[in-house]
DNA sequence: ACCGAACCGTAACGTTCGTTACGGTAATAT
DNA sequence: ATATTACCGTAACGAACGTTACGGTTCGGT
């Protein structure tokens, strides 16, 4: 329970261990063991106890780390117009689909999932901290931007971002999660994106953008 | 493994075993054991592994069972109109707030996810075909026939249907499988159901709704 | 009244796995 | 050179839990 190693203070010994760890989780799930994760790693499990306190610190750990390594673009609000802003959110989406359609996301989240059940840790409130919020934040500046400019019209942010959400994930994450094996391959996540920011801009560009595929 | 009931041979007291099941689910998650079932329904393991197999079956039939239950209204092609339209997707997009924020799907859906990387069984699946699949099943008939009306305009059925989902569910599901403790009280499930059926009728409809709240 | 089936409650068995302990090795410091 | 530290590999402990076994009770049929 108690935290041994800090996000910063992480050797390359000691990354190298949370991924495989990391790779343990994508392979077995939540089935994981300390043994299969030593063996992955070539370590010992004196050093995994010593590193990570115990199974849940160790998962914490693992968590809070790939967690950090998502890396959303930031986008320059100075130079906003209508093409850059539909760009930028397709973009945007292109980026989040690949990474929620990823077998470590996948299997993060399922963890996540899992032990929100059986609530002795909070892996649930830092995957959503570094997914769902973090997502949030990167793109309200844009948004708000875009509304200064007289792009966009709502009232509050995050209800947009919300709906931007639905719009671009749809059903997708839970299926993911709950196994079905839906192909998300490049095509089809651009379509995707590209149907998403248009009925984004549909429902709260400003001007319409009749703009159809073909 | 091997399946010793079916869905509908289930007797008065075996439901009440699974009633019970399931109620030990939304308490303990996965942390579900054969002895507190058997105390929670008053019954001996030799009848759980008797009626059920083994753990997975009564899981299993846990899940197969109240995903049963879970009744979608049916709606009268017919008489659809403009404002029928509306009114049947409000509603549905209600009904479907009330499931998924219930306890008892947010646990089956946990329980889903959990199985479905340690992939023993294929709860997954089952939640899959009882949950979204019955969902999008439900509601086609009514695109469909709102299409011939003249009301809706697009090509594939299936696809509207996600973006529906989209729309009505937003973060909210994966927030509350996460154990994100967001507040789904009926005046904001209200509040989402008319904000998304105004969305996509905003999308999918061929006149414009430009009806505000207030 | 008697029998057998179904079921309850509980004890017992075996496995898995988290956790700890220990011996051995390489590197570094004194 | 020797002590210390950090780590590996593995063995061992203990608890939890799925699974099985067994004695006792209820109940419907004959």
């Amino acid at each position: 329970m108690t935290i041994h190693v800090d996000s910063e203070s992480l050797s390359e010994r000691q990354m190298a261990v949370l991924e495989a760890t990391l790779a343990v989780m994508v392979e077995e799930g939540d089935a994981l063991t300390m043994t299969s994760v030593s063996r992955r790693a070539s370590c010992s499990k004196e050093t995994l106890y010593k590193w990570f306190g115990d199974r849940d610190g160790l998962l914490t750990a693992t968590v809070r780390w790939q967690a950090s390594k998502v890396h959303v673009p930031v986008i320059d609000k100075a130079t906003i117009t209508v093409g850059s802003l539909a760009e930028t959110l397709e973009h945007f989406a292109r980026d989040w689909l690949g990474v929620i359609s990823s077998d470590t996301s996948i299997a993060l989240n399922r963890m996540a999932v899992s032990h929100a059940g059986s609530g002795k840790t909070n892996l649930g409130a830092i995957v959503l901290k570094n997914g769902r919020q973090a997502m949030g934040r990167r793109l309200e500046p844009v948004l708000l931007a875009a509304r200064d400019a007289g792009l966009l019209t709502f009232d509050n942010a995050d209800d947009v971002f919300r709906t931007f959400f639905g719009l671009v994930l749809r059903d997708n994450q839970i299926r993911l999660l709950l196994g079905d094996d839906i192909k998300l391959a490049v095509p089809q996540i651009s379509a995707d994106a590209a149907r998403a920011t248009q009925q984004f801009l549909a429902l709260y560009g400003l001007n319409t953008t009749p703009k159809r595929e073909g």
